[in-house]
DNA sequence: CAATAAATAATTTGATCATATTCTGTGCAA
DNA sequence: TTGCACAGAATATGATCAAATTATTTATTG
């Protein structure tokens, strides 16, 4: 009998994969509790899964620090002490704007357009105090610029950076109705529409440097 | 029957976690060609170990970017184009000058000791051309200095980038014999003696441009 | 008949699961 | 405190199935 999956979905992945990308998800948008036990069982059980693609997709979110594997062999949601919420502001201090203006000098009118369709979204969820879209919103707006640049191993860095401090925002979310965000996305977008990308690349600092500073307003 | 493993050895890793090490040293160091097939039954048989543990070494590998999963899901050593290595050399000019400073500033005597001591087998190891000797002393230099900086992301980042290289290395080895180096470790150990982080910082900036350099004529 | 293409069989490889084993921490008893 | 048993969890293996690649055979055509 033919794989119904195959002809209906692009590609039928397997299913560590769909794991990976599910519980990725979870960490990412503060589904997660920093430093909560996940146990293998449970997830397989949560996801309706086996132990085998379990156990992958932990080693790889592990690999890429969104998980700690500890010596008694469990393993957890990495928690980010304010040293560590430090390095990764580095990080992207010195990641992201890099990418923003490769991105810059590639982009066309037809991804600003996406883009700008990104930002109103979400500026309703913020209007609308919807906190899990607003995560997901941003995470895209952000991601989409990654992928723009044509820099796998730029972005594959600073998209890991997200899953650090992802546990992290569940604090954000919590305060998401009495922020004022001046949002640097309009300035981003008023950059890229101009082609200027040291603008656009200067606008996304600012981005960041606001983006951390709330993580560490969070969990300081 | 007790585990004699667990009394003679530190800590009787789990398998997984043995076979993550010994792959990836053997990417690390140039013993795998950039492009080629690895099966997981042949690492299982190779490494003398289950189906399981070298799924989730691999797995891990990947995340690290240095393996590839392709979208036959097998799964080869991932190959660096000229781009590739750009974006490589560019997040280690940003990241290792900063742990290294950081590193200036914590290292003890001792440690310093311990870095000549690796430095002057580095230098044998040159002299009697012993390219696999070299390559995996030279990872250590770094590593060690990484280890100093006591910042566990950046280090995992700095780190990270070797396996992306790491395959590339094959040809440095064939070119070691016609290499004339010039030692930026000295340069950087009459820093760190000196207590001038700024100083070691700039040295080892060097030393990655070098680095990279030669990786550069290796696969261009 | 030779050469190429198509179909099919054989082999390799990956994915997943069920099961047995081992490990870790905890509570209980000496 | 020390030793031991037990429960929960992780570990590891091998079996089984599915998918993909390679090899082989067959068919077709010039």
């Amino acid at each position: 009998m033919m794989n119904l999956d195959k002809t209906l979905s692009a590609a039928a992945l397997p299913v560590h994969e769909i794991v990976y990308q599910d519980l990725r998800a979870l960490i990412l948008f503060g589904e997660f509790i920093p430093g909560e036990a996940v146990t293998i069982q449970g997830l397989a059980t949560r996801l309706s899964a086996g132990l085998t693609p379990v156990r992958e997709a932990i080693r790889r979110l592990t690999a890429e620090g969104a998980l700690s594997f500890n010596d008694n062999r469990r393993v957890c949601v990495a928690t980010l002490s304010l040293k560590d919420l430090e390095d990764v502001s580095f990080a992207r201090q010195l990641l992201e704007p890099k990418l923003i203006f490769m991105a810059a000098q590639r982009i066309t009118d037809q991804d600003i357009a996406a883009l700008i369709t990104l930002d109103s979204a979400l500026d309703q969820a913020i209007f609308r105090g919807d906190a899990p879209m607003y995560l997901r919103l941003n995470y895209q707006f952000h991601h989409q610029l990654y992928q723009l640049a044509q820099a796998p191993i730029l972005s594959a860095l600073t998209d890991g950076l997200w899953l650090r401090f992802g546990p992290s925002l569940r604090i954000v979310c919590g305060r998401l109705g009495t922020l004022h965000l001046v949002d640097q996305h309009k300035e981003t977008l008023l950059a890229l529409k101009a082609g200027d990308a040291q603008a656009a690349s200067d606008a996304i600092l600012q981005d960041v440097l606001q983006g951390m500073e709330q993580i560490r307003l969070g969990i300081a």
